[in-house]
DNA sequence: GTTAAATAGGACTAAAATAGTCCCACATGA
DNA sequence: TCATGTGGGACTATTTTAGTCCTATTTAAC
């Protein structure tokens, strides 16, 4: 169905969850708590998160993790990179591959201009807006049937 | 990465493999020969085209398959949704699903705008550009390096 | 200094989705 | 009536993805 991972999804939760306070620092334990995630998955998702420079760490006592950036500084381009890798819709983005599959693979071209597409929808959502805190960002009609991510 | 599995890459190849002569039948083995796919494979792939609508069989000698539309009347967006199912990024497109995760279920909103675009770059791109038989619709250019699909 | 509270990293296991193959029934034209 | 096809489904193997756990390292506070 062309999904995400839940790793994303959770770390959408996670990120929404810690732009609620962008410059205070939580624990990850605490997060577990408030998104009602298991304390390891968060674990997980936030190291992820540290290591591609969405989130900045403190360790030690009184340590946690904080945004690395303003909550409207992040988007979902750059969320879904995090776990999903390059967005690319086709296995081959242009580079290596061969297969010497006729000459269907004038396919690339089309398949490229989908994801340009896919990217620039992806860059123009922000986390200021998956976390409801822009409520023009968001039509409120849309809202109602909305829910999101199983535990 | 977000990508779209092998059977829905297997299932451009042979649609563009078809799209070469539209009205003509062909056998899944002499499509196989031509894609270079593997005989059962290609069989699984044609019959969910056929059950969805986008190839017509005849069965019997000298049966086979054809398009059941012109190849601009085939869009990238019907040949993901036969074996991806509905496009969506995410696990919840808006109608049951429940998981109290505090609010953040606000979330929704903005992915559901995400889909959208996402579903109209798709509707955009027809079998035709695909096939490389449009030559407006893929610049020269960007062909060289382009590749796709592994057998 | 010592201790307790945190993160960092990675190894490991389990579960699920995906691919891919094979077999047999049914249809049809020569 | 036989050779040539598709139709449907069961089955297996492979790969990806989730999820857990253990140990080392860092740092604030006492």
């Amino acid at each position: 169905m062309l999904r995400m991972g839940k790793m994303t999804d959770y770390a959408t939760v996670v990120l929404a969850s810690l732009a609620q306070q962008p410059t205070t620092a939580r624990a990850a334990a605490e997060l577990a708590e408030r998104t009602r995630l298991s304390r390891p998955t968060v674990s997980k998702v936030l190291k992820g998160l540290q290591r591609a420079g969405m989130v900045i760490s403190s360790r030690g006592a009184q340590g946690g993790y904080r945004l690395a950036r303003r909550p409207d500084q992040i988007t979902a381009a750059q969320i879904l990179d995090v776990f999903e890798g390059p967005i690319a819709i086709t296995e081959c983005s242009g580079a290596s591959s061969q297969c010497g599959i006729e000459r269907l693979c004038r396919v690339g071209g089309a398949w490229q201009r989908v994801n340009a597409a896919i990217r620039r929808a992806l860059e123009d959502v922000t986390l200021h807006q998956l976390a409801g805190l822009d409520p023009a960002g968001v039509r409120v009609a849309d809202l109602a049937s909305e829910i999101h991510v199983n535990p």
